[in-house]
RNA sequence: GGGCUGAUAGUUUAGACUGGUAGAAUAUCUGCCUUGCACGCGGAUGGUCGGGGGUUCAAAUCCCCUUCAGUCCA
């Protein structure tokens, strides 16, 4: 990266030189120790801000009289870039559902970015825009609430402008407007202000960037993307865009000069409860105790590092106590916001994708209170949060059960996860059993027993200090997917009739034809998206087999190679109408059902995704349980009484700020679309979604939804297979004849199927029973029985069976019976069905001379077979049914020779 | 998205590596003891070994698939 800092920094009047640097006399300079340059006012900086001696004065030591909190920040800036003609945008969800590479939304440029076929292409909603966007970042948690300034979820600034567009702008103004909003806002000194040169990259493209600091702090990067490919090798882009992110956090800590980030960041909360915890550290030790932390680079024990600190400004060990309790407190807030904002966005904790993450943060949040001397109350602290952050975004203000709910769902998964982990470890105490590092691995990584919790329980008394890096080493991957893309350049866009007239049959001019593609100029055939499956149908005598979307280009694959139709026809087209109704009865059934479960479950249901076909339907949401049969019962019956209400079901065009603004995030369900206006679905005041496929009219043209099965196909989401209209009629008509036909298998009748398969049951235990008690009964008889009739061969007694109709269980029953009476008995039972099987027993005394596993052996020898078992006990089989006779004889020819 | 671990009686589980009668504890029923309860001693009931397929004379055990659950990583 630095040799291309280089390449850009070689040319700053072209990348770097605005005109505030101008006006204001900037100075240019690298930075004597690693040679980046910036730019400053102040003549005495020779390093970079980081390493500047003055880094965090601004702790204890504000700016200015006013001091704006998170909440007050982030209206100052809203104003201030209104003012300044900008369009104040709505947060985007910090789920990220338009994005495949990513499960949060991590910058705010994110919502605009889209890769089309690896091309970035960037949609910005109006030109130049602000938007407030929370970001959520795992990637270091481990300096959440110890470094002062780290969260899991932060505010950035996004400041967007597309300069080749109407109403863009490049970098100068882009600069000169974060400069004043420092200064006139935020009163800062424009000397304590340096501009640091970079390059940065993301999301495929890159530029020259200038990353702001004041006071050594970065309070925001401004981006100015202009390129993509790698940095290496790479091409212009078509549109020069401004990116510039700044943290709302960091610009509140300034303003503040708060000891840390989080002082400033959730209203009263932190003040709260660092004084129902008793914590008491005077403010200027905290103020140096962070100024110290934030100024260290690297540590190897964090804990010694700490103590250092302690000691060179002179505090206290019950200082650094107390400083180790607010770190805790400042991690539940911060971990609590970012759960607040995932839940209310859709995502819950789980075991996969991004669901891991919140798990993870879940559990710090659990164990962190748990450590805390003194109990604080988890609910009052989600309250607190949602009701300081409600003046920032309204949106959240209803979170605040769900938020609750799912925080106690988790905790009871992770209560009996460490029930588990308890009963492992205390079975590992008894047997006592040497662990290796990879049975150490393993415990880790199947059961989530870490060493350390090993070590606690005096189980290991140490373990490798290199654990944590062998684990890590095991992860490596390359994702790489290719595409096989279609080039229609030169063709123009397909005008779409099923959103206006949405014939059944049309005529339309070909514009191209290649192999079994055929484009048309406009089509009423649905292409395949947003989970609903294409139209069939036929274009000329063509059967249309599938359709598809190339950007703004619909392509109709038919079933052969098209050799009769070429550029410039006139053809005629029609849909297979059973075919789309169909589809329609089920993408409307999806909003339906989707909305029925989200009022059963909970608010934090939201559609995963869907499919619809025309035989089914199938819609995947977010949950954190399976579905009890009372619930399903009751998502049915919620469903079917929408379309028994025969609700409209009105389709219109909205700008996306109205909408949003309108309707709420819920109506992203299936992923935000990037376009200015976008089409929004409202059935009644049921559901609300943008959406952009077809729909019945009323609620009432589906008939009936038929909830047909329902699974948890991963941690988090549950799959709801539903058949709608005449679908549904068929597999109820399906389970119907089912019942009919069980009913005449019972030799009942329909009213009475229950009782009667409960009567079969009954009869089927008790008959098991009288068999048991039957052969209980007889076997005493039958034991004494074969002792008689027994051939007394040699010194010894044989009885041999061919045995049809038992099985060896009776067998073995019986022979071990026999042979604990008569020691001197051999008992030998061939069971004969498909196979053979060989059944031996040899009593205390035959066993001697007659062993039961030779016996056995030679048998099942002849029969081709083996055995196995021991002098009194053996079993074996064979195949050859022919034998049977010459086997036993040969047994009673080897007993005769005994003596 | 990828990996790993597990599923055996109502409950907790042994057996699996090395295929050969599924075993224990607890609960339930019951007998003895006791005025009664608790305890103690004895007996009984309870298992599609998660499901399906394969290998084998024979699979809880070995192999493959699948369902469910847990856990770790990106």
């Amino acid at each position: 990266m630095d040799i291309d800092i280089k390449k850009f920094s070689l040319n700053p009047d072209k990348y770097y030189k605005t005109k505030l640097f101008e006006e204001y006399n900037f100075e240019r300079r690298p930075c004597i120790k690693c040679n980046r340059f910036f730019w400053s006012l102040d003549d005495n900086k020779t390093l970079c801000p980081e390493d500047e001696s003055d880094s965090y004065s601004f702790i204890g030591n504000p700016h200015k009289n006013k001091r704006l909190d998170y909440v007050e920040s982030l209206h100052a800036i809203k104003s201030f870039f209104a003012e300044n003609h900008h369009t104040i945008i709505n947060r985007y969800p910090v789920v990220c559902r338009w994005r495949e590479d990513l499960y949060f939304t991590i910058a705010s440029i994110v919502n605009f970015q889209r890769i089309i076929d690896s091309k970035v292409i960037f949609e910005l909603p109006a030109n130049p825009l602000l938007v407030p966007q929370i970001c959520l970042r795992f990637n270091d948690i481990e300096n959440v609430g110890t470094t002062g300034k780290h969260f899991s979820s932060f505010c950035m600034i996004g400041q967007h402008s597309i300069y080749n567009e109407p109403g863009g702008y490049w970098k100068d103004k882009c600069i000169e407007l974060d400069f004043r909003l420092l200064t006139e806002k935020f009163g800062i000194n424009k000397n304590e202000i340096v501009f640091v040169e970079d390059v940065w990259e993301g999301g495929g493209s890159f530029g020259a960037s200038l990353e702001y600091f004041v006071n050594g702090l970065e309070l925001g990067n401004a981006v100015f993307t202009e390129f993509q490919g790698k940095l290496t090798e790479y091409t212009k882009l078509k549109q020069m865009v401004v990116d510039m992110g700044a943290g709302l956090e960091r610009m509140a800590w300034i303003s503040t000069g708060s000891p840390t980030a989080y002082d400033c960041c959730f209203g009263d909360i932190t003040k709260n409860i660092i004084y129902k915890l008793g914590i008491d550290v005077p403010a200027n030790i905290l103020n140096r105790y962070f100024k110290a932390i934030n100024k260290t680079e690297k540590y190897n024990d964090i804990l010694e590092c700490k103590k250092m600190i302690i000691n060179s400004i002179c505090a206290s060990t019950r200082n650094l106590n107390d400083i180790l309790t607010l770190e805790s407190v400042y991690l539940i807030l911060d971990h609590i916001r970012t759960l607040i904002f995932a839940v209310k966005d859709g995502m819950i904790p789980s075991n996969v994708g991004g669901g891991y993450n919140l798990r993870i943060i879940t559990r710090r949040i659990i164990t962190t209170i748990n450590k805390l001397k003194t109990k604080i109350d988890i609910n009052e602290i989600i309250e607190a949060e949602i009701n300081y952050l409600k003046n920032a975004y309204p949106e959240i203000a209803n979170a605040e059960r769900d938020v609750k709910t799912i925080l106690d769902v988790e905790y009871k998964r992770y209560s009996e996860s460490k029930m588990r982990m308890d009963k492992i470890a205390t079975k590992m105490k008894i047997n006592d059993k040497k662990l290796n590092i990879e049975k150490l691995i393993q415990l880790y990584e199947s059961d989530g027993i870490t060493p350390d919790y090993l070590k606690e329980r005096n189980i290991i008394s140490k373990y490798p200090a290199n654990f944590y890096s062998l684990l890590s080493k095991k992860n490596n991957r390359v994702n790489t997917r290719s595409k096989n893309i279609l080039e229609f350049e030169d063709v123009r866009s397909t005008e779409l009739l099923f959103y206006t007239t949405n014939p059944r049959e049309f005529k339309a001019n070909v514009l191209k034809v290649y192999n079994k593609y055929i484009i048309l100029d406009r089509t009423a055939f649905y292409a395949r998206g947003g989970g609903q499956e294409p139209d069939y149908g036929k274009i000329s005598t063509y059967n249309v087999i599938n359709v598809i979307k190339h950007g703004k280009i619909i392509v109709h694959e038919v079933d052969c190679r098209v050799d009769d139709i070429k550029t410039g026809d006139i053809v005629k087209c029609s849909i297979d109408i059973t075919r789309r109704r169909n589809i329609t009865k089920h993408h409307t059934s999806t909003h339906i059902i989707n909305s029925a479960s989200r009022r059963i479950l909970g608010n934090w249901v939201w559609q995963n995704s869907a499919f619809k076909e025309s035989g089914y339907g199938r819609l995947d949401i977010i949950h954190h349980s399976s579905l009890t049969n009372n619930e399903i019962v009751k998502i049915e019956k919620l469903s079917n009484n929408i379309i028994q209400q025969d609700l409209i079901v009105n389709i219109k065009e909205y700008k996306r700020s109205i909408a949003e603004h309108k309707f709420g995030f819920k109506i992203y369900q299936g992923g935000v679309a990037p376009f200015r206006y976008i089409r929004i679905v409202n059935i009644g005041d049921f559901d609300v979604e943008a959406c952009g496929g077809t729909h019945v009219k009323r609620t009432g043209e589906i008939g009936i939804i038929k909830i047909t099965k329902t699974e948890r196909i991963q941690d988090g989401v549950i799959r709801i297979e539903f058949v709608s209209g005449e679908k549904a009629i068929e597999y109820v008509q399906e389970q119907e004849s089912h019942i009919t036909n069980i009913t005449k298998l019972l030799q009942t009748e329909k009213q009475k199927i229950m009782e009667s398969f409960q009567n079969k049951l009954t009869e089927f235990e008790e008959t098991k029973e009288k068999l048991r008690y039957t052969l209980e009964k007889t076997s005493e008889n039958e034991v004494s029985k074969i002792i008689k009739t027994s051939n007394i061969l040699g010194k010894l007694k044989l009885h041999s069976v061919i045995e049809y109709k038992l099985d060896e269980k009776y067998h073995i029953d019986i022979g071990k019976k026999s042979t604990k009476q008569e020691s001197l008995l051999v008992y030998c039972a061939l069971i004969v069905k498909k196979n053979i099987k060989i059944v031996v027993f040899s009593g205390n005394i035959a066993s001697k001379t007659m062993k039961a596993n030779e016996i056995a052996y030679n048998i099942s020898k002849i029969l081709g077979g083996s055995s196995g078992g021991d002098e009194e006990f053996a079993q074996g089989g064979g195949t050859d049914k022919s034998k049977i006779n010459i086997a036993l004889s040969t047994i009673e020819n080897i007993m005769r020779t005994i003596k």
